[in-house]
DNA sequence: GTTAATTTTTAAGTTTGCTTAAAATATAAT
DNA sequence: ATTATATTTTAAGCAAACTTAAAAATTAAC
């Protein structure tokens, strides 16, 4: 397998779980930076391999041999990601863009060694799940996109996407990271902000931060 | 640079210290598992870019930036195999196979970070000299090839070559490795043999081994 | 329900890093 | 020194993974 098809085959899970309105073969040619053309041609070459089910102007969907294929990169780039931070202590919005050039270079042999070493994590700096060797991890960790969250109640940041720069920058700036925890002040507003207290202060968030934020309910004091 | 220009010029490195009978393009051609065109090729593009000096039928040469690269290239190299070996404990013999791919998939930043945590190593472990950010490094430990060493003297064993997978096989067979001692028994017979002793026992080592040997002198017992 | 706008596909072409086969040059042998 | 052998280069071509431009199909707009 070539990184290309190693990329494609990621990038079509997880467009595919993070349901959006756009089809997924348009969102590839955001996330891998390429033209439409090439999706369909690296669409047509892995259904021809088995890895994906594709008919023209249809919804690309993975076999089960092609999922398989996917978990076992995001298992690399999730293992690699966590392993940086916690053993080499690189800072957390860099950590990305190593494990992403890593994951394609690393044996099935190696990587478990670095499971084994890290003692099996469950989660990986930024909140995701880590599938473990046979591609299983926990998807529900019974988590919301902060949007959906209602007034007056505290939330514990469980997920932060970080695909996108901007978002990275502003999580660094505003320290907002998984185990902190907020309190949603007041709901979106007309011009599409949602206020939060965290870290001792009120920040008002755009509408594209509070949708890429994942939290989980916490009871409130009595 | 990509994977193939990184691989030419460390291979032009390494292939020009070890001075040998045949050219550098031929032994290329064994090294990279390409053809003779192919390196031509690759010579003429490099030395377009200013990394090699090529005229036609000449002995390749880098230039000063060319040796930069490469120089870089055995840096990661060598410090990916240190670390895999001293953290993640893989074994000596599979190290090179998985330092191969890492090495051009790590940024400058990753592998300084790699170094520090090693607490900046000089050597990897099969003996080689591991270059410091500047791309210098020690390589005149004062070594020899086994080969040349006199009868009855005893040697430590400084450096293995490790790029022949039968040479590795053959050394962990006889746990020949960087560190341990040896004697020469006698020197070179008509069939091409060495005799040894070490870790107890006496073997005759075939020339091809004597020749990917390095060892270093120590004084006699008195 | 047409027409318009968007998305996806097809077709043709590019670049990188190879290949094989033949020609050119260098090296070795007598 | 000439011939034979080996090496290196040139020439032509291929596959992967793209590109742009145009055509086809789908989706949205009125």
């Amino acid at each position: 397998m070539s990184v290309s098809t190693d990329n494609f085959l990621k990038a079509v899970y997880q467009l595919h779980s993070d349901k959006h309105q756009k089809a997924v073969s348009a969102r590839l040619v955001e996330r891998l930076n390429v033209s439409g053309a090439a999706i369909t041609d690296m669409a047509k070459h892995l259904a021809q391999k088995g890895l994906i089910e594709y008919e023209p102007y249809k919804e690309l969907r993975l076999t089960n041999k092609g999922r398989e294929k996917a978990l076992a990169v995001v298992r690399k780039h999730r293992l690699w990601e966590t392993f940086l931070v916690q053993v080499l202590q690189i800072p957390w919005e860099k950590v990305h863009g190593e494990a992403e050039r890593l994951e394609h270079q690393t044996s099935d042999y190696l990587i478990d060694k670095i499971d084994e070493f890290l003692d099996y994590p469950k989660l990986d700096p930024h909140g995701d799940p880590i599938p473990d060797v046979k591609g299983e991890m926990d998807e529900t960790i019974n988590e919301m996109v902060l949007i959906a969250g209602k007034s007056d109640a505290d939330f514990i940041i469980t997920r932060v996407q970080h695909h996108d720069e901007d978002l990275m920058e502003f999580y660094n700036k505003h320290n907002i990271r998984p185990g902190k925890g907020l309190r949603v002040i007041s709901k979106m507003d007309k011009f599409g902000f949602i206020s939060v207290e965290m870290n001792g202060s009120t920040i008002a968030l755009p509408e594209k931060i509070a949708r890429s934020l994942y939290v989980k309910p916490i009871a409130k004091n009595p």
